[in-house]
DNA sequence: TCCTTAAGCTACAGTGATGTAGCTTATTAA
DNA sequence: TTAATAAGCTACATCACTGTAGCTTAAGGA
């Protein structure tokens, strides 16, 4: 016999986007080990009931929480600032990073057990092709533009950016635009072979 | 009234290494969310009630399991050779990642609770004063040898290597000595000034 | 307005981890 | 040989999460 009750009840979208929030929000605190339907619900303030209605686990959920997510944004390389749109691509980068779904990923990716169904799912559904190429979108604009041998925006040079700005939010935090443009100075524009 | 049993029965640090393994292996393989007292005793095969004897938490075990676990090697520059040097420890810094310690450390840090007692104590009884400076050790050997200019060896500099093998690690696997090579000649030897 | 749908609520049995207690027994040192 | 110590074993109450069932009820469309 249900008693008492929320009088105003969400359904469809409404419902779901809570449940989506609250699962980003779950796996981003408390890491996919942690990630429970029970938590989600309580979290959406709903019922379990609910929850298994439409997924049959928390990995089901959460991939399609992440499909539901704002995207990566593309970096938009501007006139002529090479530097300034290296850090403002990385910008971007941190951005997401620190969103909701950026931290989901790195629950999911960080995880021991690499669930692969979670992970394929992301490459296809969340990455897409254009993700996680944050300053190879800038650097292939200014070397087909003529400033540099677009030889030389390898697989490696295009990760240095991506790679320092990991290691940043690891052990040192969110890098504000002065650590962001050391990295492009002291790390990425010596590797396209400019010098300040 | 207990009944069979093992006739042979480990004691002192015999016991107390099975159950450092264990407890290495387990958040190695599960991660951090999933580390249990039950599940390291069962990979111990020892009594849940041994382990409650000398440790109150996962955590509390699991600190003092990394303690114990062989430290980083420190890399040792040679004669003259930085490329290859600079290879080396990188190949040191891949080995101790994918060492049950590294692999430890990994949960630990990756884990969005970053449990602070766990993350102070990894700095002061893991990390030491030395850890996490492979590449940073040899540029330094190098730059005093009169190489190149010791200024350019900045925090983000010495970075660098550890940060595109960290990557690498994340989301490609392993790398092998080639990987290694290209990470030196395309990223780390044009951050000080060297072109190939 | 009525009716279908979808959500909320409660309950339940099952499972696995917790932390503790009390006992038995192997190992080691005296 | 004996005694102290440390480990093993079992049991227990408790808690949180699981997955399901069956019911009640709010929302929204016909």
């Amino acid at each position: 016999m249900a008693v008492s009750g929320n009088p105003s009840r969400r359904r469809g979208s409404d419902l779901v986007d809570a449940i989506y929030a609250a699962a980003l929000a779950e796996v981003a605190e408390l890491g996919l080990g942690r990630l429970t339907m029970d938590g989600i619900a309580k979290r959406a303030e709903t019922a379990r009931t609910s929850l298994y209605r439409r997924w049959p686990s928390p990995s089901e959920l959460l991939l399609d929480a992440l499909s539901a997510a704002h995207p990566m944004e593309e970096p938009t390389p501007g006139a002529d600032d090479l530097r300034g749109d290296l850090v403002a691509s990385l910008r971007l980068m941190v951005d997401w990073a620190i969103s909701p779904a950026g931290r989901a990923v790195q629950a999911i990716m960080g995880d021991p057990r690499r669930d692969p169904v979670l992970v394929q799912g992301l490459y296809e559904r969340v990455f897409a092709e254009n993700g996680g190429t944050f300053t190879r979108t800038v650097l292939l604009h200014y070397a087909r533009a003529g400033e540099f041998d677009e030889a030389l925006v390898t697989p490696v040079v295009a990760d240095i950016g991506e790679a320092l700005v990991i290691k940043h939010l690891i052990d040192a935090g969110i890098p504000d635009d002065d650590a962001l443009g050391r990295i492009v100075e002291q790390a990425i524009l010596p590797a396209i072979g400019i010098r300040p």
